[in-house]
DNA sequence: TTGTTAGTTAGCAAGACTTGCAAATTAGAA
DNA sequence: TTCTAATTTGCAAGTCTTGCTAACTAACAA
């Protein structure tokens, strides 16, 4: 995604007013790596807009992604995510917190189906599951704690 | 999936009863390739047993895709698909036609994300997201026409 | 065959997420 | 400042899926 300072010269350029609404939620999408929902972006600019509507917040999701400034994720977890990266990245899904991170993957884009030779590829996706760092080790650590409350049932 | 049959059976073994309904819904998944939804699945259980429920339709793929016989795919058009298919494979979807088709992808299993390496993957999904081959003539014959028609305007 | 009962089904309400609509508001140009 | 088209709001509605519960029935024992 464009800075914000130059979304706002793009929304001009076409015709499209820069309102506050829409400057707020430009800089609350500059550089956010945490895959927001529209609840979670609305719930955060609601904090610095009081009044702003969740009805705005999709309409300018909409708008930026309609021009390629935002790639709409949807990992059917119930609600689209909203990445404001639009290079050529992939995901990794964490199914513990939900985190999601932007990842590279090598040799991804020479992927290709072994048995629909006919099929003709114009995109190729990859989406990791596992478990982050974080949780990882939250795991390893609490395994004891865990064991001992299962032995007391 | 397994066979109506073994499923009856594991059904049975569960304490779970076999009714027509799961019967039926049994033998609609058998070897079905297209990916279907559930409303896709009720509407072709409707004409056999009218009176059936939308309702029991979607508790009977949940218990299925519980029980590791379904692959549940979220492709993001709004409406899960449930694929009997739960080997290793991964998914082609034309973009003109919508039709999901299974595919394998060598190499696949050993992707990894680049720059996360603190991420323990578990599971690596591939879509790939293009034109089946019926879509894709069906395109090029019709170029001539979609072109006078624009021109008209 | 009949009775018993735990598991199921059908139908509707409701929940989550997103969009349509129309009235009120406002950014940007003159 | 004035004007107007674009925008915002708030709510209704649409889609997909699940919760709830009364009525029903498969499975089993006598």
């Amino acid at each position: 995604m464009h800075s914000p300072a130059e979304l706002a010269t793009q929304f001009r350029s076409m015709g499209r007013k820069l309102t506050p609404q829409r400057q707020l939620i430009f800089s609350l999408l500059h550089n956010n790596e945490t895959h927001p929902t529209a609840e979670n972006l609305y719930g955060i600019a609601s904090a610095q807009m009081p009044g702003i509507s969740l009805r705005t917040v999709y309409q300018t999701l909409n708008e930026l992604a309609e021009m390629g400034e935002l790639q709409l994720i949807d990992l059917g977890e119930g609600g689209m995510r909203f990445d404001p990266n639009v290079d050529d990245h992939h995901h990794a899904v964490c199914s513990a917190c939900g985190k999601i991170r932007d990842v590279h993957v090598k040799g991804a884009a020479a992927l290709k189906p072994n048995d629909a030779s006919d099929f003709m590829v114009s995109d190729v996706g990859v989406v990791f599951r596992g478990k982050c760092s974080d949780c990882e080790s939250r795991a390893v650590k609490r395994s004891p704690v865990l064991q001992a409350k299962v032995s007391k049932k």
